[in-house]
DNA sequence: TCCTTGATCTAGACATTGAAAAGATGGATA
DNA sequence: TATCCATCTTTTCAATGTCTAGATCAAGGA
């Protein structure tokens, strides 16, 4: 009863619209921000009807949300593959900062959805728990670079600890004063130049923070 | 022929709108986050029609705009008023890395207007001007403590020196994952509690600054 | 085979929003 | 006094988020 329409006309059922409107979603907040951002927009994008959103996501907010959570995947993953490989503890460091910076300036848009936006639900456990997992990475590799071990902790605790504030400060600091637009154009050659001055400040930050040897190789990379 | 409202009925002219509207944005979006702003309700609470903020600043992106810019005039006043009476150079800066940081968290949604949203237009004059006067305060401070002599710099330029650039990242990483709630409650004693982990970033940071000693006694606190 | 169930999606309605247009008000100025 | 014009209101319109009712369709049970 479905041979003639396969061709043209589109099926009742998407078959596959959670992930095609997030899709849509992130491309759309690239295009236009995420105050640019409406549902309807979404759906349209997504070939579905306005009120479609709702079965997946529950409202706009939900669909944020889920979005925001796909993000810290992507930085996990993306925090995960730039420390493989790399043995030195302290230049493991490094990596993951770069990463962390190189991922507000590839997805300025999702970031600022992330980290700074009142649009989603700060409270969901999917949320939470994908923004940990970033965090613990972060975390993990940087006290191995102290040569300290640490337990799981959550940022409000792990903020308590001076030396992990400052250098938690210092890559967010940079990752959103990027994509802010203060520190200038964050594409083409601007964001290569970002990336190198991202570096010179985290591997002056890394220099004096072991208590144990002070390589004095300063690669500036220019 | 105004006797008899002068009482009770309002008069058709408000009289001093523009002041009005501002205060009335301003406490909309600490009540509800600057998503949760309308321009309409923003009139509501002025006591006005929705058209009127029209006539005073253009559309809804011109009025936060201008509250943006008033929000940067006061963050150069509390920076200035931070230093005064403040000698030790290296102090100074401290201080008013601390009144940056009080700000945010005195006023959070308006640091979010002011850095982190699309809704303002960044082109304006008169909020970049106001922006820059706030950075300059910075820079010279800073460069007061290092020892040099600055000339008047835009952000984008002096993103390139990575000691300055660190320091800002540094004031600017605080303030934002302070108010995005990633460092714990930010009222009452948490606020407390958040300036001392801000001095004591702020502190150690300075102290590996100058060029000439580096004093050894680390300080990790707690 | 039929038909029932539940998930998925559409269509329509409603209140709210930002903006534009046209008119009302009243202080300032000549 | 008469005119001007900045200020403010009223009306209107398209767009938005959410709700409700109904349409579609696959899968499983009688």
């Amino acid at each position: 009863m479905s041979r003639s329409r396969a061709r043209k006309s589109k099926p009742y059922h998407h078959g596959d619209l959670a992930p095609a409107l997030l899709a849509a979603a992130e491309q759309l907040i690239e295009d236009r921000g995420v105050e640019g951002f409406t549902l309807r927009e979404a759906a349209r994008r997504a070939g579905v009807s306005h009120a479609a959103p709702a079965h997946h996501f529950g409202d706009a907010n939900g669909l944020l949300t889920e979005l925001a959570a796909v993000g810290f995947d992507r930085l996990t993953a993306a925090q995960r593959e730039a420390i493989t490989g790399v043995t030195d503890p302290t230049q493991r460091v490094v990596e993951m900062g770069l990463s962390y910076v190189g991922f507000a300036l590839d997805h300025p848009a999702q970031f600022r959805l992330m980290f700074s936006s009142g649009r989603i639900e700060r409270t969901s456990d999917r949320l939470r728990i994908a923004g940990r997992a970033a965090f613990q990475i972060f975390l993990e590799t940087f006290a191995a670079a102290r040569g300290v071990v640490v337990e799981p902790l959550t940022p409000h605790e792990a903020g308590r600890d001076p030396v992990v504030l400052r250098q938690w400060a210092q890559v967010h600091g940079l990752a959103t004063l990027a994509i802010e637009g203060q520190l200038g154009p964050t594409i083409g050659p601007g964001r290569k130049r970002l990336i190198e001055s991202a570096r010179a400040v985290l591997e002056a930050a890394l220099k004096a923070l072991p208590t144990r040897k002070e390589s004095e190789s300063r690669r500036a990379a220019l």
